[in-house]
RNA sequence: GGAAGCGUGGCCGAGUGGUUGAAGGCGGCGGUCUUGAAAACCGUUGUGCCGCAAGGCACCAGGGGUUCAAAUCCUCUCGCUUCCGCCA
């Protein structure tokens, strides 16, 4: 969420901005409502000035036992009047406000490159060497399939389309890469972990902004407010929300492994093949909230440290900066990770790093004090795969392929797998 | 799911219609004293919004209502505790 002032304040900027997201959000109705309520907000304070006033002269009249406290009573009875009107106006146009500046998305950082769509995303650096096969190597879905370790057919039986099951050494190899990345991320990188609820209220997805433009994607409880979460981002960033935090604790790191749930309705027909895309996925997630100065620094530490997955299963990978139109609806700027897959022929997103400064923090209202008695200010928040499940296992089947269809598990694997090579 | 009780500031806890944004205590911060620390004493200590400012308004789980006036009364929702039922 943008804050009013500063759009009041910076309505050229921001016309600039959300154009630059592809957004062409007409600010006219919002200045005049911001107007309008300032207006209605003084006169109807000032007329609560007054009642509060006089209901204290009444109380003192009244202790004396003066006829002129039920004169007053009257009067004041209009005064209430008034006041309630002006309050019903008034909650009409905050309510206004709110939806509007809730479905504006944030303003890119200056430093993003400009671009009209996705084909415009920026490759940054590519890591590692293509392998060289002297076979063709196979999809992961044919190898899953022949070596019974990934079941579609059964998956689809159960709950439809786009789900599957993973079997034997198949979940073994998935519980092994999230042992593994919990791992290195608390270990190595001082992540704090966290197991949180994967069933949250509509507070929390307002907040870190999926809602109440998104709804699309997300499952929910036809009956309460329990909605299930797209990915870990949602819970943990909610964590301290409505919190004042120490300034001398950031930037907090923290780490959880969650299944993420999505709809998918947008991507209907898109990815159907294999594991690439489907309604339920697992994820290790990494959280940040940072000092407001230094959260474009975390979010190249953050990116560094999804990076170090890829590393470790010696994948080929490379890092993709985001431009302009590609940004989700949060970000003020993004880095994806995508690695190669050589059965498939191409280059899957792992991670999506993003800043997101402080626009999810105003919404959840997440906020610091430097000093103990200074001022409370918005955090930065941060988040970023570390990594994706089914698409890490897809690159790992792919890549550690041999010719009679069997898969090497790789080195840093083995202590989770206690086994060498699935066959 | 049924019954009863409860929900006040960072924490504990007073407050059942009228100077209560809220007593008192603890904790925190600043100071006096001390070589230093402790103790003692003094002071200070919530957030948001509107306003150039002076200042004003709002908030006692959350929403709605009654009243000139609500932390205090009514109502709904949520949460907590205890008992019963059920269950991993």
């Amino acid at each position: 969420m943008l804050d009013l002032k500063f759009i009041r304040e910076n309505i050229e900027l921001v016309k600039e901005g959300l154009a630059k997201k592809g957004e062409k959000a007409d600010l006219g109705p919002f200045l005049e409502l911001d107007a309008r309520r300032r207006t209605v907000l003084q006169e109807v304070e000032t007329l609560k000035s007054e009642r509060n006033k006089v209901s204290e002269e009444i109380a003192r009249l009244k202790k004396e036992k003066s006829p002129e406290a039920d004169k007053k009573v009257l009067e004041m009875r209009q005064v209430g009047d008034k006041i309630k009107l002006l309050d019903d106006e008034l909650r009409i146009i905050e309510e206004k406000l709110t939806e509007i500046t809730l479905a504006l998305p944030n303003l890119p950082d200056p430093t993003v490159p400009l671009g009209q769509s996705e084909k415009d995303n920026v490759v940054e650096k590519t890591v590692g060497d293509e392998k060289k096969f002297d076979f063709a190597p196979q999809p992961h879905w044919e190898l899953g399939e022949k070596l019974d370790i990934i079941d579609f057919e059964r998956g689809v039986k159960m709950s439809g389309t786009r789900f599957y099951l993973l079997k034997g050494a198949g979940a073994k190899l998935q519980r092994a890469l999230i042992a593994m990345m919990l791992d290195v991320h608390t270990r190595k990188h001082g992540y704090g972990e966290i197991l949180p609820p994967y069933i949250v209220n509509h507070h929390c997805l307002i907040g870190t902004g999926q809602l109440p433009k998104f709804s699309d994607n997300l499952y929910h409880d036809a009956e309460e407010d329990f909605w299930l979460i797209p990915t870990a981002e949602v819970p943990v960033t909610n964590m301290y929300r409505g919190e004042i935090l120490d300034g001398s604790q950031l930037p907090l790191y923290h780490v959880a492994y969650t299944p993420c749930f999505r709809r998918e309705k947008m991507s209907a027909g898109k990815d159907v093949r294999g594991i690439k895309r489907g309604h339920q996925f697992d994820k290790v997630e990494l959280v940040k909230f940072s000092l407001p100065e230094n959260s474009n620094q975390e979010l190249q530490k953050l990116l560094a440290d999804a990076c170090a997955i890829p590393e470790l299963l010696g994948l080929r990978y490379r890092i993709v900066q985001l431009c302009t139109a590609d940004l989700t609806f949060s970000s003020v700027k993004t880095y994806d990770v995508e690695v190669w897959a050589p059965g498939c022929n191409e280059w899957l997103e792992v991670s999506s790093c993003s800043n997101f400064g402080d626009f999810q923090a105003r919404r959840a209202n997440i906020k610091f004090r430097r000093e103990p008695k200074a001022k409370p200010e918005f955090v930065h928040t941060l988040n970023g795969s570390g990594l994706a499940l089914p698409r890490t296992m897809i690159a790992v089947m792919e890549n550690y392929q041999n010719a009679d269809g069997t898969i090497t598990v790789p080195e840093v694997l083995r202590p989770f797998m206690g086994m060498d090579v699935i066959k």
